[in-house]
DNA sequence: CGGTATTTTGATTTAGCTCAACAGACGTGG
DNA sequence: CCACGTCTGTTGAGCTAAATCAAAATACCG
């Protein structure tokens, strides 16, 4: 239970991760929680680790960029990170906020494409990565870990879809409660007001995560802290009322 | 060439195939050139194929609704196919079209998930169909396969998120422009009015794929059509001048 | 030739964008 | 610890792209 004295002070534990937090066990004990490698015993977890190695990023550092030449396939380990598209006009479009054991980067790749989006660091951050050569290896020595990435790959285009559904049928309110609850659902944790989200989360992310403008985003939400359904201040976000947000979601 | 003594009757080939041409061996060399059976051997291919029922299907007829109870991955043989999300207020939302060789339906369903989207065959249309179980011993067999299988999904994830990025910057006209440069490429045929779009395609479907509404899909066709940018009719499409349409689609 | 589905076109409305100004929080250095 | 500058968020006022509503016109089908 996470308490502050003052309402408007910054309500999330900003976890100051120093690089040496990135140790050997840690890792290894975090690639055993990463979904796809939970198949595996612990003498291939450590023959699968020393293939792969470890970067630490501090919060708003850029990981790679969109078109950089697509070489390597990360982990999130510790922290989280936000796969952006930034177009021409400064329109940000926030496709996806990771947290560890989640992957990102290339994939299908067999050598020479780029990255489709730009991955930043959104708070200090522990990444593993491991060459994309070694790593077509990996899913050719053991059939089940390519069956999981398959799995996972195949959920996140359904997701995607769905966003899409969303885009082009239900107004902005709709869409920001959707996302609200989605990343309650994944980076929440109880606190005093409510399900906090453990998250720096601005105005402007949000509208990127919608598809609308910061000011919009910002009115929806003033609404829903009026309507008592959040709690919120300067970057951070919690759900008072689950309940009544889950209806504002309703289609 | 297609030709055509009236300007307004449909210049569309109407492949009036039978069901008795989805014979065993037009089955067969279509399964090997689905993309991710390509390095299979004949004799790989044709225990492979075993597995695989095939099935007809009328253009308009569906082929499974969303919901329903995923058991199957299949492949379209001949004809075209579309994967259509369908909201309650009865807005569309057309997330592909498919052509011979690409697959549709459950993919990560290890057992008992359901359809995210509704199938339906666009034109009249041949479909192979494999139970998710056989499917999935087949990657087990064949990694290259399971490669492959993997390198289509993140392919589509990309494409996905590509359109994300559209519906949120560009206006309408800018996304049914990119639409028909894709259809043309997809679909298109060389023919008297131009690059012609092989399907039969309406204004609701363009409409349901840009994410806008029928009436705005008209209005933008009308206007390139008076521009010379294309030529078009009921339920088709051809490309007049694709540089003008690629300016069209500019951002 | 009548009936139906598709497309076009017009008129009106509106959600949400943009521009603009301000206010609150945070951090930093004196 | 306070003063100042810099972000982030709030709020207001117009503006616009596109939705919706409503007919009419055109193409296709038997």
């Amino acid at each position: 239970m996470i308490t502050m004295a003052n309402k408007r002070t910054t309500p999330l534990e900003h976890s100051n991760i120093k690089g040496h937090h990135c140790t050997v066990d840690v890792r290894l004990e975090k690639l055993g929680m990463v979904p796809f490698f939970q198949s595996l015993s612990d003498e291939e977890l450590r023959e699968v680790h020393k293939k792969f190695s470890s970067a630490h990023y501090a919060g708003g550092e850029t990981i790679y960029f969109r078109d950089d030449k697509a070489t390597l396939l990360r982990v999130v380990v510790h922290g989280s990170v936000k796969l952006v598209h930034q177009t021409l006009e400064g329109k940000d479009i926030l496709l996806d906020m990771l947290k560890p054991g989640e992957f990102f980067g290339s994939l299908s790749a067999l050598g020479h494409e780029a990255y489709t989006e730009t991955a930043e660091a959104q708070t200090a951050a522990c990444v593993l990565s491991i060459g994309l050569r070694d790593f077509r290896a990996v899913l050719n020595a053991y059939p089940s870990v390519a069956m999981a990435v398959l799995d996972i790959t195949a959920g996140r285009l359904a997701s995607s879809q769905e966003k899409i559904r969303q885009l082009t049928t239900l107004p902005a309110e709709k869409r920001i409660a959707g996302i609200l609850r989605a990343l309650a659902e994944k980076f929440g944790e109880e606190s005093e007001y409510g399900r906090l989200i453990q998250l720096p989360l601005s105005r402007k992310e949000l509208a990127d995560m919608a598809g609308t403008s910061a000011e919009t985003a910002s009115r929806i939400m003033s609404r829903f802290q009026q309507n008592g359904i959040v709690k919120t201040g300067r970057q951070w976000v919690a759900i008072a009322d689950g309940r009544r947000l889950a209806e504002a979601a309703e289609e």
